[in-house]
DNA sequence: TCACTTCATGACTACTCGGTCACTTTTGCT
DNA sequence: AGCAAAAGTGACCGAGTAGTCATGAAGTGA
């Protein structure tokens, strides 16, 4: 008779075994930041992991690729759970709409801030894969996209609902923010990385969830006062 | 005693040449856009311009990379020669800010429609460059960025000096303009790609013009009529 | 202690391709 | 035609590295 695994209680082994497997991703992690995924090689993330190359296929048997993908995976499911906590529909029937989506912004910048390695690995990467021609990865991005942007639309449409939101398609609405989202912190690593003149971008969290905030609730326009 | 070459009139030779070259960059925009960069090898962008390898290298010393870079400042040319034509401070002042930034859009994503296989390398390889430690190769997106940001933002202050738009940072909107018409094609391209289920993008040059117009200018909020 | 399973290892293999250069062909000039 | 310069060529080379696998170490249970 075994000890119920499988469903909690994981053995000193498998633990073992798990915690492995983050050191292995941490390395990569770092390596792939400093060189890039296509310079980075095997040997360098086994050597930093303290592992024989081998090894590293003994946990991600796809190599290379499936070690990035398993750190993509570390970060959408970041992002998830920032929505499911912090956008809810309970938050926007409760709150105003704005300070919801400010906070929930504020949340989102703070944790890329953090994640800064993997958001750029992830920026590097995620174009010459959607738009390459193994459908298996296009597949895979997609299907990240569609997990982000089904948790968003629930609060959107009950905002809408409720009046505080013009009543536009809640998809289209939710592509529009994880876009602005994506653009917003793109621009502020290239503004960190180029060394901006002055004042084109916000950079702390929350000042960049204001930004965004103010540009997609109030727009450009000058408005007749009245 | 020459003809008086250098400023015009170039010489059967140097037309040549240029065809030659322009032959290349075809067949190299070709295999790009089919293997992608890091796929793509000289071999077949050679065979399939018809010329021997080394041949290749006599008109871009630089190999492969110097080729993407050429392909790249077409790109960037197109742009700029857009801004130029349908984005002056004359238009702004003659006519209204609105139906000109529409009209700007209009031909920014016909033009890229038409470019789309360049559009695509594109962004599949800037942000490896941008991000990446080649620090000449950051510079020149850094460089036609901001050819890009410094033609747009004498217009955008004529527009706020007349009062018709919001007196923000123009440098700042201009880069959101930026963000923005990128973000906004990428999405269709996505959009193909992934072939979206309804209502998620719009598609036409027209219909993302107005699109990106109406945000830019008007916002999401609900307004208190009156 | 022994037999057996699981896991770790890194030297090795196989392969790809960017770039070179010695040689050939073409061009332009007299 | 003859010659010299320019242009074209593709076989070859070497660097780089993803992935393999024969070997051995460590862990496990009796």
């Amino acid at each position: 008779m075994q000890i119920a695994e499988e469903t909690k209680a994981p053995s000193r082994r498998e633990r073992e075994k798990e915690a492995r497997r983050r050191a292995m991703l941490e390395a990569a992690q770092a390596v792939f930041a400093e060189r890039g995924y296509a310079n980075a090689t095997l040997d360098e993330i086994a050597a930093r992991a303290e592992f024989g190359k081998g090894t590293l296929y003994n946990y991600f048997a796809g190599g290379k690729e499936e070690i990035l993908f398993a750190l993509l995976d570390q970060l959408y499911d970041g992002i998830i759970e920032i929505i499911d906590s912090h956008f809810s529909i309970a938050a926007v029937k409760t709150d105003d709409i704005r300070s919801v989506v400010v906070r929930f912004l504020d949340h989102t910048f703070a944790f890329l801030a953090e994640q800064d390695d993997l958001f750029l690995i992830a920026i590097k990467e995620a174009h010459r894969y959607i738009f390459g021609d193994d459908p298996e990865k296009t597949e895979y991005f997609r299907r990240q996209r569609d997990r982000i942007v089904d948790a968003l639309v629930p609060p959107i449409e009950a905002a809408m609902d409720a009046g505080v939101l013009k009543p536009l398609s809640a998809t289209a609405v939710a592509h529009m923010l994880l876009g602005n989202i994506n653009g917003c912190y793109t621009h502020v690593c290239l503004c960190n990385r180029f060394g901006s003149p002055e004042e084109t971008a916000p950079y702390s969290a929350s000042e960049n969830a204001e930004f965004i905030a103010t540009m997609l609730f109030d727009g450009l326009a000058v408005r007749d006062k009245n």
